[in-house]
This record gives structure tokens, C-alpha cells and sequence, in this order.
DNA sequence: GCAGCTTGTGTACGTTTGTACATTGGAAGC
DNA sequence: GCTTCCAATGTACAAACGTACACAAGCTGC
């Protein structure tokens, strides 16, 4: 009945292999919204824009939605991490571009960095979260050492991880130049 | 009915002042044992030993109660960072203190540290809950700051509180000799 | 002693939850 | 064209939840 806007061929019906995806996006958002306590089969199927038993019947138990959407969401902040290293220029000045990664992750990406610290208090309660949160903060060290060295990888790791923290939980949107000369206090002693 | 162990006085019954505090100090044990999404009414009156009405009757709603859980459990960290601190003699070697420190955290007063990021993260979606997480990473930088300088205070919060929660979600023990390297870095560049 | 008030308890109710399951309906093989 | 299969759905149900509320039980002023 309804099409796809792109091919033109059917999309709802029988062997939708998009809605497994949609599925788990929604409850990203859900989380993101509500929290990991608001993550519910009934709220991800309203945000997903599906009834009921799609979601039950995608994803057998809450847990194993929950342990999806938090794993993508952390691998898709592990990519734009990656990106981020990529395009930096070699000379480029790190504490300068490390406020700037802060201040997106605040900002536009506040959503998926909001699902990533969820992961994280998630994963205290529940064994079953506890590889994707150590592949999260061990790819986050191994982004920063290659932008300077193993040691340093390890305290800008766990500096961006407190700091970002803290400045979500602020009010008024901080102060980007202030997180800059944090990052350059850290670095050079 | 029932008597109080030390002093042989009616415990029960009318006017119990410490019944309160007792139920909020179950409550923390409850976040720091299911986390924020298991506070439950019933939970809290079960590791109180007290009946469902009692919880209902000191605390109108579940999140008057976790409120106060997560207050209190936040300042008692306070206090006891004031403690090290102030204990500290003036010459101390600052990141073998701040590694000890961290190794307490995540042992014997781990269930305290725990309530404390669920604290954080549960005020991500609870804007009542602002006000306690901000007061608690202002002491962080204090408390660091009255060590050292402004500047390596904010730097030494953030880092603390990162490394810290990266380290809770690591299944063995970590290495002591790492995290106080780890300080020793950020501290003198 | 007795009325009045505060503290404390047990129960009951309406709502929301996760999940099971019978059923539908289009695609595929022949 | 008919059978078979599986993705997909709607409904139903038991359990757990927050909270309201009627009631019990002591303390207090007199």
C-alpha cells in the first residue's frame, strides 16, 4: 500500500528488513528522552510509528532492545569520534579542537551523548552492558593516543569523559573558551 | 512491642524520629544494589524492614524519595572528600593521594560512589535533581582547587570524575600504581 | 479519664508494564 | 492455482507499580 519514496517498491507488509533498524532508533530516542527507567515497548513503538507486537516480536525481551540501542549509539559516537581524528590537520591545535568536539556534543549531538553516559550508570546493574561501555571508553583512548601518546590518550580519555559529563548537567550552555584552556591545562601540565 | 537493642526503649510505635533517615538510607542501598530505574515503594520498605504504608507516609511521592536518597548520598561523599583533604599533610605526594582516593572509591565505599553517578545521570532527565549534582561537582573542584590552584582543580575534578566511572565499569580490580600515573600525568603535564 | 491530634499501618484500587499467543496476509515454490 | 511458510499484528493477561485512604494507637493538654 504505501511506497517508498526513493524506489517506488513496496515497504510495509511482509519482509520489512528496515524495521528492525527503525525499531532500535526509536528507542535511542526514547532513551534519550526519557531515560533508560522511560524505555518501554509501548513507548518505542509510538515513537517508532508501529504497533505494539513489532517490537515484541523484533526484539524478544526489553533487555535485549535496550542492549541494542545503547550499543549502536554508542558505536555510531565511536565513529563521529573517528571522524572528528581524521580530519584533523597534523599541526592542528588539540586543546582548541577538543573544546569544539565538547561543545558538538553538548549542542547538536546532545541526544547520542546523552544515550552514551546512559550506557554507562546502565552498565553498573547490568553485566550483559559491560563490553559495549569498555569498547566505548577504550576507543575513546585509543582516539586521543593517536593524536598524542598512550598516557596522554589516557588522561584526555577520562578528562573529556569527566568534563562532558559535568557540562551537560550545567544550565546556561558553557563557556567554550574555558573548556578549551581546561584541555590545554591538562596537556601541558 | 519490639525494643531497641542498646538502649531497651520502645522503638516501634508513635514518634520514631530515626524511622526516616532509616527508610532514606534504604533507599540509597536500593540505587547504589538496582539502580535508579529499581526504587521502588515496596523495595525501599522491604531493605528498611518496614511496612509499604510507612515509605508512602515519610516520603508523599517516589521522587520526594529519591531526591533526599541522592542528596544525602552526595553529601556524604562531599564529607568524606573533606575528610581526605583535610587530612592530608600540606607536603603529601598529590596523585598517590588522588589514586588512593580512587582505589577507595571503588571498593569499600563503592556503593556510595555508585549512588553518586546515578545521581548524575538521573539528572539528565529530572530537572529537580539539578541542584544536588551541580553542588556536588562545584565541592569536587573545591576540594581539588584548595590542593593545588583554580585552574588544576577543574582540570582534577574532571579527570577524577571520568577516570572513576570508566574504572567502576572494569571487571578487574585496576591498577593502582596506573591511576596514580594517570594523576601524576594530568597534574605536571 | 477523656477529647483531639499526630504518627503509623494495612489494604485496596486503577494504571502501566512485559510478554504470550492466536491470527492474518502477502510471498514463494511447484 | 494451490499449498506452505513466515513476517507482522492485535489482543489478552498476570504481575508490579504508585498512591489514596480508612483505621489503629499512643501522646498531650486539661
Amino acid at each position: 500500500m504505501t511506497t517508498n519514496e526513493v524506489t517506488g517498491r513496496r515497504r510495509r507488509g511482509p519482509t520489512d528488513p528496515a524495521r528492525r533498524e527503525r525499531i532500535a532508533g526509536a528507542a535511542i530516542a526514547v532513551v534519550a528522552e526519557r531515560g533508560v527507567e522511560g524505555l518501554t515497548h509501548r513507548a518505542v513503538a509510538a515513537a517508532a510509528g508501529v504497533p505494539l507486537g513489532s517490537t515484541t516480536y523484533h526484539f524478544a525481551t526489553l533487555d535485549e532492545l535496550l542492549a541494542v540501542a545503547l550499543r549502536t549509539a554508542a558505536e555510531a559516537n565511536v565513529e563521529r569520534m573517528r571522524d572528528w581524528a581524521q580530519s584533523l590537520p597534523p599541526a592542528a591545535d588539540l586543546p582548541a579542537a577538543l573544546a569544539d568536539l565538547v561543545m558538538l556534543g553538548l549542542t547538536v549531538e546532545r541526544p547520542q551523548t546523552v544515550v552514551g553516559y546512559e550506557l554507562y550508570v546502565a552498565a553498573l546493574h547490568r553485566p550483559y552492558l559491560r563490553p559495549a561501555s569498555t569498547a566505548w571508553d577504550d576507543a575513546l583512548a585509543e582516539i586521543f593516543a593517536s593524536q598524542t601518546d598512550p598516557a596522554t590518550g589516557r588522561v584526555l580519555a577520562a578528562t573529556f569523559c569527566g568534563l562532558e559529563l559535568q557540562l551537560l548537567l550545567r544550565d546556561p550552555p558553557p563557556d567554550r573558551a574555558e573548556i578549551e584552556a581546561t584541555f590545554r591545562h591538562a596537556i601541558s601540565g
